[in-house]
DNA sequence: ATAGGCTTTCCAGTAACTGGAAGGTCAAGC
DNA sequence: GCTTGACCTTCCAGTTACTGGAAAGCCTAT
């Protein structure tokens, strides 16, 4: 299914700026251009963009989005680097989920220390200062 | 447990060039300067460095993360002002638990789909095109 | 046919570092 | 006590990844 840039972006949940800077730098590009020169995506254009925004979510910088995204694409590499890369990738990510866990549970005892009256009466540091993760 | 600007980067997991940045802006200051001027860190400041640290590779903003560390220091602020903000950041982070899960499951699917062999079967693309998160 | 809302390119600005120069500090060894 | 090397300081320039704005072209709808 073919679309116009801002279509794309809005169904990746980017802003158009930044799609249009994928294209310029070539992370992703479009899959054709119109007669009048308007940049033109379909959905595996807009799956990459999808992952693009996820992966750079998460820290990933844009080369390393290039690379993750050349392991679908570069038929040239064996699929035993592919394999390689990705799973050293996972590996990575798993970490990232763990340390999610941290940041979640660290405001997770903040919203539950803080009484929710408006004495301020939360646990000033202490959430922070605390042994909770020692 | 005073230490040098390198100590507590390294304890932070962050280059000793990012933590002076923190303190140049404000953000993470150090507890005092030695006679020299050289910065000292304790071990509340410490654990400012590493929720930092945390939040940052998150995708939350220095000003957002002003913001998060504020709401352990401000005693002006009502403590339900504090677990609105955070009870708000706890939304996100479990949003982005499961987008992470998303980006687990898209690797995993590629890593499980290369058999590890010489031959350049791996899924081009199918795992971006295909379907099986749709 | 013209107004409104798209699109294009280009260029300048911002956020958050990051590297390097020039110089001061400090503990260790001669 | 002086030097060497590994720290530290400030300052300033450069990088990454956008982001905003100008000037101009396109497209649909009244």
């Amino acid at each position: 299914m073919e679309m116009t840039i801002s279509d794309a972006a809005k169904s990746a949940g980017l802003p158009t700026k930044t799609v249009r800077y994928y294209s310029d730098i070539g992370l992703v590009a479009p899959v054709a251009r119109s007669e009048a020169g308007y940049r033109i995506y379909d959905d595996v254009a807009l799956k990459k963009l999808s992952f693009v925004k996820r992966a750079r979510g998460f820290g990933f910088s844009v080369e390393e989005c290039r690379e993750l995204l050349g392991l679908y694409e570069d038929t040239d590499r064996s699929s035993s680097d592919v394999r390689t890369i990705a799973a050293q990738r996972l590996i990575e990510i798993e970490a990232k989920q763990r340390e999610l866990q941290l940041l979640h549970d660290e405001l997770a005892l903040l919203v539950k220390a803080c009484k929710g009256n408006d004495r301020p009466d939360c646990p000033i540091l202490s959430g922070l200062a605390g042994d909770a993760y020692e």
